[in-house]
This record gives structure tokens, sequence and C-alpha cells, in this order.
DNA sequence: TTGAATTGTGCAATCGATTGTCTTATTATT
DNA sequence: AATAATAAGACAATCGATTGCACAATTCAA
């Protein structure tokens, strides 16, 4: 077991009998070092197993080239796929990133903005949990000019930098899609609709069917949080009514999911009597029997935009641009449309 | 706009016109302090909207309250799975995480190391990436008596506490429900034979087949890093053979996956020509037709083991006792193994 | 009443790296 | 040769919270 081993600037220092601030500088590139100098402390300090402690830089420069990541769930594969596009990108220009999950709750994320002002983050990515109706605790950052960026999940309430995709398009194009193959009672199972990307996706599908005169009846929009259980749910209340739908766009691909599996259950052909089409391209959609279309939206892209922007307002602090990015989608037709 | 309003322990001091060590010791409710200043303290705290700063306490202290994680890939469920199990019991206990990614490569791992140990995290949890072959660099840690825990990718090089799930067991059960229905040729994709956890597959598997006393034919027996593409590449070799298995046992999902839709383009019936068995109960493949038979194992349970197992050594540094925990697993049945 | 014990706070050093300012040595200029 | 300009490095303060020790005020025992 060794002994502590923590080398400091100051033992570079005494070994090499210089000061301090010197081995700071000649390890920074400082330009008053000397050439020699620096290599003979570079030398020394790979010599000793030197490594910088990043808590005492950060206190002293207060910034901690860190920066937080606020998402609902990390397993779902949207948000995983973002982080993995948000720390790439981080990663490459030199900064960490540290993720909380909200778990898709008010009280958590609250948490979770304490933890990242307190470990004093740099800028911050967040998409907004599901069941937070209150965004207040956004202010801790807002009210100290530390940057913000939202993705996905957004409010107007919140006067920030976005980037979206483009679910009015999403809801569009999935419509139309379904219009082409000659549905005539489209239902939408859309989500929460204090959320933006539900009040579009639901904007997108009604400026379809206006688009193709085709009358949109109430009862074929419901609204649901979009989870395995609700989605049986709406199933449920749409294929068993008097008047089915002969197509059903649902908000995202879990609910489609839960429809297709209801359908088969009940021996409801897709796409013959039902088709079907989902929104996000979760990796199982493409498993699916019958495979599902889908809109595709890059967990990636949006991740690697969001730190862009982010990193961009970290280093010029250009004020308040805010920004509002949106990114293309584009459709997946699969059997479930009636692809063959 | 509103200024830098940066609230230290000082002014509440100032404010209440006591020191400011006074105020640190109430706000840590320590025992020398009266109850009067603390409330006075506390109150004068809150209306001044101060947030401690970690970074500060941090560097006086020496401890971060932050653990560093270190996996493969987020956007693997079963790693995301074991990320939310890590993060749930951490922010219980009072510690944060930060993740890094190391996409599988040996020097992107390294580069966490790094990063891990510049942020001065209190212990570590890690999964190895699979093309890493050396692991000096975890010794950044270990000479320095930084916790370290390693879950589910282990090496026996590495000496210290470990969670894994019983691939042995999983290798074993995996067989004998292929024998069990009935199956003569058993093949099996094995990964990378410097993990253990595929090595145990393998020898699972083998102590199954010999006892039940089935003969193993070696060709049956490939080696892959069990991606998608190779996946085909294996399913090829066995379908294709002159003398093709009668069911085959994927090291994990995605080969079986792969071998699932390789038999399903070329007619190949499953299960009745082939059987097929996964491992890691991945979210599509209960959806994949047929659906897959496969060894679960919980990220989730990984996860929280692991980490309880982490935040014993760092609060007891109860010395190195280097327990190695084997969690259950088991066999989901279903359709490509005959399940109706 | 006096010395001892107890309680409540303040002082100042500390963690490790950074940085403004000062000092000394060296080179350039006239 | 004398002065200015430049280069290379040292000193010491600083970031904000913590903590060992000192000290004053109060209480208690004898």
């Amino acid at each position: 077991m060794k002994n502590e081993n923590n080398v400091t600037i100051h033992d570079i220092a005494k070994a090499l009998n210089i000061s301090g601030s010197t081995v700071s500088r000649a390890l920074n590139d400082n330009a008053r070092i000397s050439e020699k100098t620096k290599k003979a402390v570079k030398d020394m300090a790979k010599q000793l197993g030197y490594q910088p402690n990043a808590l005492a830089s950060n206190l002293r420069t207060s910034c901690t080239n860190t920066i937080g990541v606020i998402i609902p769930r990390i397993s779902r594969y949207f948000f995983s796929s973002a982080i993995t596009g948000i720390e790439e990108l981080a990663r490459e220009k030199g900064y960490n990133v540290i993720i909380c999950q909200s778990n898709d709750l008010e009280e958590r994320e609250s948490d979770c903005v304490q933890t990242l002002f307190a470990s004093r983050v740099d800028g911050v990515i967040s998409s907004v949990a599901l069941k937070a109706e209150n965004y207040d605790h956004y202010k801790t950052f807002t009210n100290r000019n530390i940057p913000l960026v939202f993705f996905d999940r957004v409010v107007d309430e919140l006067e920030t930098s976005k980037v979206v995709v483009d679910d009015f398009k999403g809801g569009f194009i999935a419509a139309e899609h379904l219009i082409s193959k000659g549905c005539k009672r489209i239902a939408h199972i859309s989500g929460p609709q204090h959320l933006n990307i539900y009040i579009n996706r639901l904007q997108g599908f009604l400026k379809a069917m206006r688009k193709h005169h085709i009358v949109v009846n109430e009862e074929l929009i419901i609204e649901s949080p979009l989870t395995r259980e609700d989605g049986l749910r709406c199933a449920k209340t749409l294929l068993e009514s008097d008047n089915p739908p002969d197509a059903i766009f649902a908000g995202n691909d879990t609910t489609a999911l839960s429809i297709i599996l209801y359908a088969k259950e009940k021996g409801i052909k897709i796409p013959e009597e039902v088709a079907v089409v989902g929104f996000s391209n979760e990796p199982f959609s493409e498993y699916l029997s019958p495979s599902l279309t889908t809109v595709e939206q890059s967990g990636f892209d949006v991740g690697t935009k969001a730190t862009e922007l982010l990193l961009d307002i970290i280093q010029n602090k250009t004020g308040n641009k805010q920004e509002t990015i949106v990114l293309p989608v584009n459709l997946i037709e699969r059997e479930s449309s009636g692809k063959k």
C-alpha cells in the first residue's frame, strides 16, 4: 500500500529549486518562461507523476471546464444518444460532463439544478421533466448568468437558446404519409400539451389534415403521458370504439408499440385494418412485427448542436442571442403503414 | 441581467457581524455553536440566497462527494440501466456522479481515468473497454488508494472488488435449455476471451454439454467481437456450413439479433431449423419475431450493488477486502427456442 | 472569592493553482 | 558607457470553506 502520493506544483518547484509560480506558468506554456525551464519543469512533472488538481485550479479561476446535463432518463435511447453527442464534442473541446437524471420529476429536477450549481459548472444543457410545471429552479442559473441551453423538451416560458427537431414537420409528414396510404379516419395520440414538442407534432398533424381537407374528429385526438401502460389504454379506447380509426399517429414509439401489441392480441391487422406511425425511431422499432413506420430524430445531432451552442455562449459570452435551432426529421417507412 | 451574485460565507458573516468560521460551523451544525447563532446564520443564508461553493469545500477537505463512472457506451441499455442504479443510490447517499464513456477504446479509457483523477473523485466504478488489453492506467487510482470497483466487464489482472452476474450459470442454463429442447448440435458464439464474462459464459456452456454427454464440436465454438456486423459473419459461417448447428447460443442479444435477421432473410426457420438463445435481455429482444429467448441480467442491480460496495470502501476504508459479488441471472424463454 | 471547567467565537493557516506586481539579469540603443 | 527595454523568474495575495488553537465570557465547585 503506497502512501498518499499527491504531487503538487510545489513539489516540482522544490525539486528544481524554483518557485511555484514558475512551475505553474511553465506547465501552462506561458510566454514568460524560457523553453529550457519549461522543459525541465515538464520533465520533472512527468518524473514525479504530477497530476494537476482541478479543484484548486477551478477555485482560483472560477471556471470548471465542466458542463452539466439534466435529462429525464438516461435509459431512453434518444437521451443516451444525445449524451453521447454532448460528451463527444465537450471532450474534444476540453470540457467534462456531469449528468443528472430528473426521472421526469420536478423535485428531482430541482435537486439536479442545485447539484450542478454547487459544482459550479460553466454551463448547463437540459431537457425538462415531463411532470414539471414550474421552472423557477432554473433561475439559479439564469440569475447568475450561467449559460443554459435546452433541447428537445423545451418550454416557451424559459428564455434561452434551444435545440429541437422539427416536430411540426414530423407531425405533418407522418399525417401526410398516412393520408397518402388512403387512410381517412386518422387518430393522433398526443403528449402533454405544456411541452412544445407535443404541441408541434399535433399542429403539424392538423395542418396536414387541413391541407387534404380531412375533417378532424375530436374523439380521435387524445392526450396521454405516452407511457407503455397508458398506450394500452389509448389503444383500447381507439380500437374498441364504435367507429375505430383506420390509422393512428402515436406521439412516440413507445405508444405505437403498445398499439401494435394490443392489436396483435386482439387479432386486429396492421396495417390492413389500422396503420400505425410512431415518433423517434427507437432501436426496437425496426424489429417489431410489423416493423414500425416512424419519424426519425437524431439524439446525437441534437446533443452535438446543443453543446456547440452552449460552448459558444460560454466562450464568447455574446450576450443572450437566444437562438432556436431546428434540426430536420425524416420519415422511415416500414411495414406498420403498409410498406412491403 | 443581474450582477454576479455569488454569496459566500463571508457575506453572511458580515451581515451578522460575526466571523466566517462561526458561519461555517453553524451551517455544518457544529456542536460548538449555540442554537441561536445557528438559526440566525441559516436564516441569513436563505435570505441572501447563499449556495455553498463545493469547489472550495472540496479543496480544503480533499473529498469531493463525487464518484466517477467509466463505461464503454452509455447507449447500451445494460450500461444505462447500471448508471441509473449507480446514480440512484449515490444521490441518496449524498454523492454526485461523473460519467465517462470509453467507447470501448483503451486510449479513451485512459483519458477517462485522467479526467476523473483530476476531478479528485472519491471513488470509481468501471466496466472495462472491450478493446483494452493493458490496464496500467488504472494504477492512477490504485497507487493512491482511490477505491475502485469493477462491474460486469472485469479482468483478473485488476485486483479490486467486483460485481458481476453469474455468467457461468447463464451459459449453463442457456445450454441446458437448448438441450432440453432436443437440440444436439449446439453452437456458441463467444466474446473476446480476455474478458471474464465471456470466458464464464463459454465455460458454463461447456459444463452443460459435458453434463449431458454431448460432444462439443470445435467448429461450433467461434469467437467474435459480438457486434451487429460480426454477428452476420458468424451467422453466415454457422448456417451455411455443410453441417449446420440446430441451435446457437449467442454471446449477446445483438449477435442473436443478427442471426435472426440473417435466418429470416435466408428463409431458415427459427426455432424449427435452428433455435437461438441470446444474453442480456436487451429491450428489443422481447419484440423480435420470433421473440428472443435470452438470459436476463439486471444492469440496475449490478450498478446498485457496485455503488454499495464502493461507498462501503470509501466510508469505512476497511482495507482491501476485495469482494467479488455475483448476482443471479435467469432465463427468459421466448419463441426463438420454441416457446409458443 | 478564586481557580477550574465549560461554552461560544474569533484568528489565522490551510488546501493547490493562478496571477498581478516587483525584482533582477540580460540585451539593445544611442 | 550609460540608459532604456526586455526577458525570466520570484513573491505574495487570492479563490471560499474548513479547522486547530487561542481567548473571552460564563458557570461551577470548593
